[in-house]
DNA sequence: TATTGTTATACTCTATAACTATA
DNA sequence: TATAGTTATAGAGTATAACAATA
């Protein structure tokens, strides 16, 4: 039996996004971490400080379901929070965060590399424009 | 605020699926259609007679989550089960089925015209081959 | 008025174990 | 023994509404 949808590149990529983010997560599960706690970490690292509602708008994670991602790292002892005002903290890494962070990035590098080796050679220089491209919000006009 | 994930090709790969599911959920919304639902009648009518564990097997959704699938699109009106022995039926479009069918159809269609509108036209050809490469099980070799 | 963090809630999607009836 | 359909259940991810405290 034949799959007739993979003519569509909406569903290939689909497909490609859910085995890829299942690779992923079983990549992460000795760490007992999941892809959205990997990207979490990685975005505090390159911006220290971020509050848990910039991080959501950043990943596009609703503020709500922000607190029990943001509760269960620090429950791990990953990040600290330091308060900014009355309302927010900015997030940071712990030392055991930063420990944790590194097995991370190794297992996240590994990861993309080899989902980037299963492209031919020749067309991976094309990999991130077009995926970039497919992301965009749509163009009002035909651009030639 | 910027996302310093932009250049994981993994990272972009799930943004895009995930707002191009969005965007087609949307789209089907009128139909009260979700993309899981276009995919199953698309599939059936390509392969009239396919059972649903078939269809679980092409599609990757378990036997146990096909089942209030087609209960719904069953209960409907828009499939019909004949049985081909004791335990299984081969799954058909009703002539309602096909009739929502082809509304799915010209709205997949228009969505995944808009999809491949986006990608800059020199650069349309290696869509579907990157995906495709992306979606792949990984090479045991570097190949050259 | 608007924003942050929060609670509660609900829906979708996914995953597993176990049962039955049939092959 | 293996397979098809089913039930039940649990874990993720996602979405909205509402509230208190603060800006």
């Amino acid at each position: 039996m034949k799959d007739p949808l993979l003519e569509l590149p909406g569903y290939v990529l689909k497909r490609a996004s859910a085995a890829n983010l299942s690779e992923l997560n079983q990549r992460l599960a000795p760490l007992r971490l999941r892809h959205g706690d990997a990207a979490f970490l990685l975005l505090i690292e390159a911006s220290p400080g971020t509050t848990q509602s910039e991080v959501g708008r950043i990943l596009e994670i609703e503020r709500a379901n922000m607190v029990p991602l943001v509760a269960r790292l620090d429950a791990r002892g990953w990040i600290e929070k330091r308060k900014v005002d009355g309302r927010s903290s900015g997030l940071f890494l712990t030392s055991a965060g930063r420990s944790v962070l590194a097995r991370t990035r190794a297992i996240v590098d590994e990861h993309e590399a080899a989902l980037i080796r299963r492209v031919p050679a020749k067309l991976r220089p094309y990999v991130l424009p077009i995926l970039m491209a497919l992301w965009s919000r749509p163009d009002p006009e035909e651009p030639k």
